[in-house]
DNA sequence: CTGTTAGCGCTTTCAT
DNA sequence: ATGAAAGCGCTAACAG
């Protein structure tokens, strides 16, 4: 049932069969006036005859809004941020709106191509998250329509960030470490351009200032924040031959292909080496052993961009709730043993 | 330099800063006609200068067409899917269309609503990657605009699916195990409502069978596809006190829980019990040991699915290739040792 | 409360 | 080759 031949009904065909006028019906789809109940009966009968859906399209070019909010990611595929989209598809969602997910795939270039992209689509706001683009361009950006973005620290009328403290946790994640009677702890940073990785390593260089331990900048290997890079960030760690009995990484993917590396190398983790990842994605929970990482709750980090998006959107305000970061104790640390 | 103030610039504020009609920058930007040169040249500049992008709503209300698909899938931050979605998106991207992702979280009710609100974005096709709607509501669909969908064996004018020898993977990966001196073989199944998993289910029974094996019921047990279904269905086949060596679990993600489950028995993988997984999920490279499991390449089957609703929206045919499923022999499996 | 009338920004005949 | 004009389907004043 609908309507004839194949094209899709449209508003007007509905007010015909409901004997109305066609703002009638847009009133009553929109709730924008009163209408007799009659009336308002007569076209939800129509709506429902017909199998009437309001063309998006039509109604974004009427009134100027697309109903769609443009995110830039890097990866579509990466496990984190996938939970992040998530979270962002079921906020938006609730009102209505519908993501457009575009794929930046780590490149400056590529990204405003994307943003260009969303321009062409009139979305109504875009979420940036960890975006390669410099903070001038983006402020450009955010004069026309609003931001949202992770990982950096910008401010304006139109923009919000969303920030979670990674220095602090780097800290804590390799407090962990050290309070398990480790002292020569390695380091596996994660790309020197990523903002967040590098606040990760200034923790785990602060803690073990804090704590009286030397920094040994041989004992910082630096990746791209895939498992690959984790594996050979451990191989030439151990190259140098400086001992060391525990591993903090600042993601769980590399902190898998860590703990591939080491099990090749037949040193047993925690036994040998203890090693605490970031993130705690979701497979860490599964690994063997299963992983002591730092959980960064990827989903309500989605949602909470998603509300802010809505908040800037509306004109409401929002007000940013802090992203708690929290070290989860799993099984591949342990104490320190022997000398 | 955006035109005057906030509002996104026009097609119409194009031509008049090139002194032409309206129609004649339409006609450039589409290639539908022949331009005199100046004219061109005057168009280009001004859109430059302007730094305009057409409206894609307007472009599309205009022609009918929004230039986007809808994409059904389950859950956006599944692994195996998300590898998928990244294909899709390729694909897509070249065409210049932009997918538009719906997650019915495997209800079916759930996937009903995504249709309609894709159906309310005008989208030109949807792709449905192992849908739960029936087929019967699944071919009315059709009968409106192109479908793409995986797992499912439907046909018709507007249809394509995408299917993988899943009964035939199962063979194999059961056969590996069998070829490797296992007798008593163990399997986790994915979700009875799941025709895949059926599938491979189907398989292992067949490898069994001619080898000359007895299929024994307990050994079978059944997960949801989830990590934390493979840790409990191991536990539940070892309570059986069966003595099997070896296993094979229906995709990587429950092969993930169920090494855990062995990991704190004590049972060690690949020397006390191999196993097999599916999918080849990239993790899967550096578990550890890193798993042996049936290749099935997700992002080549979103590329296929892509191009396959290309093909559908242009009126051409396209030869939609076989998904070639593979196993990969790492090291979670070994030859079996003892009696 | 409700119908009429303009658009929203673009494409596409139809003339010229 | 190019401009004028008529929509695409919907919303939003503007009059009643």
């Amino acid at each position: 049932m609908d309507g004839r031949g194949n094209a899709p009904v449209t508003l007007e065909e509905v007010a015909r069969r409901a004997g109305v006028s066609p703002s009638t019906v847009s009133r009553i789809l929109n709730g924008t006036a009163r209408v007799r109940d009659s009336k308002r009966q007569a076209v939800e009968r129509a709506i429902a005859d017909l199998n009437y859906r309001p063309n998006v399209m039509a109604q974004g070019l009427a009134r100027g809004s697309s109903m769609s909010v443009g995110v830039i990611t890097q990866d579509i595929a990466s496990p984190f941020f996938n939970e992040a989209l998530k979270g962002i598809e079921d906020s938006l969602a609730k009102a209505g709106y519908a993501p457009l997910f575009v794929s930046g795939h780590w490149k400056k270039e590529k990204e405003v191509e994307c943003m260009s992209l969303l321009v062409a689509r009139r979305v109504d706001g875009v979420i940036v998250l960890t975006g390669m683009i410099d903070d001038a361009s983006l402020m450009e950006y955010a004069a026309r329509l609003p931001l949202v973005i992770t990982g950096r620290n910008l401010h304006g009328p139109n923009v919000v960030s969303i920030q979670a403290n990674n220095e602090q946790a780097g800290y804590e994640a390799t407090c962990h470490l050290i309070e398990l009677g480790h002292t020569r702890i390695a380091h596996i940073a994660g790309p020197e351009a990523n903002v967040d990785a590098q606040q990760r390593l200034e923790g785990y260089r602060r803690a073990l200032r804090e704590h009286g331990l030397p920094v040994d900048e041989r004992l910082i290997a630096t990746g791209d924040f895939h498992e690959s890079s984790g594996l050979l960030a451990v191989n030439q760690l151990l190259e140098t031959r400086l001992n060391f009995t525990a591993l903090f990484v600042a993601n769980d993917q590399m902190a898998y292909g860590a703990r591939l590396a080491l099990y090749r190398k037949g040193i047993r983790v925690p036994e040998d080496m203890s090693i605490i990842g970031f993130d705690d994605l979701p497979s860490s929970l599964y690994t063997t052993p299963p992983l002591t990482t730092v959980r960064q709750p990827a989903y309500d980090l989605g949602k909470i961009a998603g509300d802010a998006m809505l908040g800037l959107i509306h004109g409401q305000d929002y007000a940013i709730p802090t992203i708690p970061l929290q070290v989860i104790v799993r099984e591949s640390t342990m104490r320190r043993r022997g000398p």
